[in-house]
RNA sequence: GGAUGUUUAGCUCAGUUGGGAGAGCAUCGCCUUUACACGGCGGGGGUCAGGGGUUCGAGCCCCUUAACAUCCACCA
């Protein structure tokens, strides 16, 4: 017996570990089709957070309707090191210790993120419990495992020996406080207040000056020329002289490129190849050096005279400073400017001449753009993956990390020569490259190295390419686009034949989540209040494909009290089904048409909210559901069938009973996917159940079809009637009079249903013309309500009536009395047409 | 500068090849009716951002304007 009310904890209690103790997270059945994803392993730097919860459910809601769609479903967990974020959390806890990752050495320090990798791991499985994902743990990878190790370091040989990987001294972005390069994409830019400096630049043998601004004074002792544009009149003459540095006094010469913008500041740029990529890039153009002004610390150089060793602002403070005292400052603009900060530390970065790793990305770019057969679901994020991938640069992947996977290239000792190998290599003659890899340089392996490629496992056969990888927008570039070139490259395959693509969620107002705000909201506390199906509702419906959505407490509440009614009425079935229930065979064919009537809308319900699954639309899914849960379900067959229950007829009381329990099994099963604890405990109260929902299959619809147009009527007139009582201030169970007009008799019941339903205290029924009282046409029906009804009211009515009638023909004509609809619409929609204007057109004269 | 998205009821948002504008919350009225007061029944509230076009018919398609948001690329 059911509990008077829903209690999410009492409901979620102990279902996880049935459900995974008795193996229904495990893939393998070989006698089904494979459907496999791979979950987006989060990093194993803290908690999960609202977007976790959000991504994973829709991942389960997959999993879970493909299972009982009848696939072999593979959801394989894992994890990623994180490289940058986890090591900088290290990082912060042993400086709270007061030590650093230079006390411990490397492999003390690795022993410590390992400790710190299994704290969060449990964590992260404790929540993956909650939120009831059927995952199958039996395949859990991490990104550190040594087969994924092992892939890694095979597709890098690979890459090197096919030329896609290169060594090179390039201006890559460098994170000062993490002291590790970065790629292109780990950079974010904000708007930040900042100032343009305007410095005079003495020409050399003239008493002329040039004026020089710029945003970063501290970098002019990596200067190398001062450029302008050969078109520029103002400076045509200087060009192949010289101008003085005022920060270092030496000499630079002018020269003229076309790069320079005219318009742009003085129109006199300063050159700097070692901390500025378009400087650097003219560097290469006119062969100019690349003095370093800066080292690994963001501190001045060797070069820099007396500020070496100065922190970077502190020079930049200091030497305007003294260049003002030098009489050669013009003027100090406040700007508005975009600065790049690193993703992980927050950091202003900065761009520096350094050797790294980098992936050559043409090749691969354009195999992708030539070869990908992924289908993006919304497909408008196909351009978002195109746009990147046309204009992408090379991949800078070393990283001056500790916690990762190592560079596997090792340098002669006499020679320098490079030596990549799969292999480790112990010849004390080599020693291996400091650095290890970008985070995601392993994660672009993740739906086939978790599979145990580069090995043909079983499992690789089996369940790659994966069927479907579920993210969010913000991480295409990071890892979708590059799942999908080195799947290219490496299996020949896309990864996935569809990626789902789900928005960011954000607080209550709009804005983003975060920790600075402290808006951030913990998927536990949701649960706590509302359990984890009220949450994994809320998160997965009433939004549409790709958008955002906004974190609403009261969404969540609306989400539990839906489950309730589903709860409350799956109850009463239960309960009304006394002792004798036996379900019975009956035939659609002799059902009484109130139960033919909800047959149908049930097997409609079920072929849409199939399809819309079929097509991951589960907010329309959602939506088709829970209007036939609500409408048709609750308030209308539910209240309807409670005429049989009461009454005496045993034999079609259980035929009732039988479609009752057809139907609330039905919507346990469409529930399931979105709400599975829920769902697995009324299942297991139905009077025939398996052992495990788990284990069912999802309803399928029958293709029912008859004329119940007589109670939609019913229906219609019991709202009217409602509508009546309340518009005339009468109580809800005020006994009206009622006179029916009907060319037929309407079916047996009709009388009985509409008195229950509108405490009508007498229904006439009559075939012969009738004229009195408030009027309402239905074509087939006219119902009157026989009472002390005003004139004007009935004119009002009337007047209404004919003009809805009027309005509605006008529509119909119009759509009809053109041939081009007529000949291109699909029949049925002109049959109904035709057919609503004829039953407008009788209710309109019945009217006058 | 380029791209994408958003603009629909007081608020938050749905709206499936173009074919009678919807939900939740809020609000108002009635109802302690034996599944559910985490409820029932009913109501009010929208020139679907503005303009133009295609069409018999546009929230939906095309053009355009505006506001907001996001992403990419950026000038020292």
């Amino acid at each position: 017996m059911l509990d008077k009310r829903y209690d999410p904890k009492k409901v979620e209690q102990g279902k996880y570990d049935f459900w995974k103790s008795k193996g229904y997270f495990t893939a393998g059945d070989k006698t089904k089709n494979p459907f496999s994803m791979v979950i987006p392993p989060p990093n194993v730097t803290g908690k999960l957070h609202l977007g976790h919860a959000w991504n994973t459910t829709v991942q389960d809601i997959t999993a879970r309707y493909k299972k009982l769609k009848g696939y072999d479903v593979l959801w394989l967990p894992g994890m990623d090191h994180a490289g940058i974020a986890t090591q900088a959390k290290v990082e912060e806890k042993l400086r709270k210790e007061g030590i650093s990752r230079y006390d411990l050495g490397r492999e003390k320090f690795l022993e410590k993120a390992w400790e710190w990798k299994h704290e969060y791991a449990k964590n992260i499985h404790e929540q993956w419990a909650k939120m009831g994902l059927m995952l199958d743990y039996t395949r859990e990878r991490f990104t550190l495992d040594e087969n994924l190790s092992r892939a890694v370091r095979h597709v890098f040989k690979t890459l090197y020996d096919k030329g896609l990987i290169y060594r090179g001294e390039r201006i890559i972005n460098y994170d000062p406080e993490l002291k590790t390069a970065l790629s292109n994409i780990e950079v974010e830019y904000f708007d930040d207040p900042g100032k343009f400096y305007y410095f005079k630049y003495p020409i050399v043998g003239s008493k002329e000056y040039l004026t020089v601004a710029t945003t970063r004074p501290e970098t002019m002792f990596g200067d190398v020329a001062v450029f302008v544009n050969p078109n520029d009149k103002r400076y045509k003459h200087l060009i192949g002289q010289k101008a003085i540095n005022p920060a270092n006094e030496e000499e630079l010469p002018i020269m003229a490129d076309e790069y320079v913008d005219i318009e742009f500041g003085t129109g006199a740029m300063k050159c700097t190849p070692a901390h500025d990529p378009n400087d650097f890039a003219l560097s290469e153009k006119y062969h100019l050096a690349r003095p370093k002004c800066m080292d690994l610390d963001a501190k001045m150089s060797d070069i820099c005279g007396k500020y070496k060793g100065m922190d970077r602002y502190e020079c930049r403070e200091a030497l305007v400073k003294q260049i003002e005292k030098d009489g050669r400052l013009i003027k100090i603009e406040d700007i508005v400017h975009q600065v790049g900060h690193s993703e992980r530390s927050h950091t202003v970065v900065e761009p520096m001449l350094l050797k790294q790793w980098f992936v050559k990305m043409r090749p691969l770019a354009d195999q992708a753009l030539e070869k990908s057969s992924v289908n993006f679901v919304p497909t408008r994020f196909n351009h978002t993956f195109r746009q990147w991938m046309e204009n992408v640069d090379d991949w800078c992947i070393s990283r001056q990390l500790w916690w990762g996977h190592r560079i596997p290239a090792y340098y002669n000792k006499q020679t320098g020569e490079i030596l990549v190998s799969e292999e480790e290599i112990t010849d004390p003659n080599y020693v291996q490259d400091e650095d290890v890899l970008d985070t995601w340089f392993s994660s672009a392996l993740w739906p086939f190295a978790t599979l145990g490629w580069p090995e043909e496992t079983p499992d690789f056969k089996r369940y790659f390419p994966n069927s479907l990888l579920v993210t969010a927008y913000d991480i295409i570039f990071f890892w979708v686009s590059r799942m999908i070139f080195d799947s290219l490259e490496f299996t020949k395959e896309s990864p996935f034949k569809d990626c789902l693509i789900h928005g960011l969620i954000r607080d209550s107002k709009g804005r983003k989540m975060s920790k600075s705000l402290g808006n951030g909201i913990d998927p536990i506390d949701v649960i706590d209040k509302y359990g984890v199906d009220a949450l994994r509702y809320f998160l997965t419906t009433g939004s549409a494909p790709g958008q955002d959505i906004r974190y609403i407490d009261e969404k969540v509440a609306a989400s539990s009290n839906y489950l309730n009614k589903i709860w409350n009425s799956v109850r009463y079935v239960l309960e009304s089904l006394g002792e004798s229930y036996k379900p019975v065979d009956y035939k659609f064919n002799e059902l009484a048409p109130v139960e033919k009537h909800i047959l149908i809308r049930l097997n409609e319900t079920i072929k849409a909210v199939d399809g819309y699954m079929n097509k991951y639309e589960y907010s329309m899914a959602s939506n088709y559901l829970y209007n036939f849960v609500y409408d048709d379900f609750c308030s209308n067959y539910l209240e309807m069938s409670k005429v049989t229950l009461q009454g005496e007829n045993e034999e079609y009381k259980n035929i009732v009973r039988t479609i009752l329990i057809e139907i609330v099994r039905s919507i346990i099963l469409m529930i399931y996917p979105f709400a599975p604890f829920i769902a697995e405990e009324l299942y297991q109260a139905l009077p025939e159940h398996k052992e495990s929902i788990m284990i069912e299959t999802y309803p399928e619809a029958k293709k029912y079809q008859d004329d119940v147009s007589e109670v939609e009527l019913l229906m219609k007139m019991i709202g009217e009637l409602r509508n009546y009582k309340v518009t005339n201030k009468l109580a809800p169970n005020y006994a009206l009079k009622l006179v029916v007009e009907s060319e037929n008799q309407p079916f047996d019941e009709f009388e009985t249903y509409l008195k229950r339903f509108t405490f009508a205290k007498e229904i006439v029924f009559t075939s012969k013309h009738y004229d009195k009282g408030m009027k309402y046409a239905y074509g087939k029906m006219t119902l009157y309500i026989e009472d002390e009804i005003s004139k004007e009211e009935l004119e009002e009515k009337r007047a209404r009536d004919i003009a809805f009638l009027e309005s509605e023909i006008k529509r119909c004509e119009g759509m009809l009395n053109n041939p081009n609809f007529v000949a291109r619409a699909p029949k049925e929609k002109v049959e109904l047409e035709q057919k609503k204007l004829e039953e407008f057109k009788k209710r309109l004269s019945d009217l006058k």
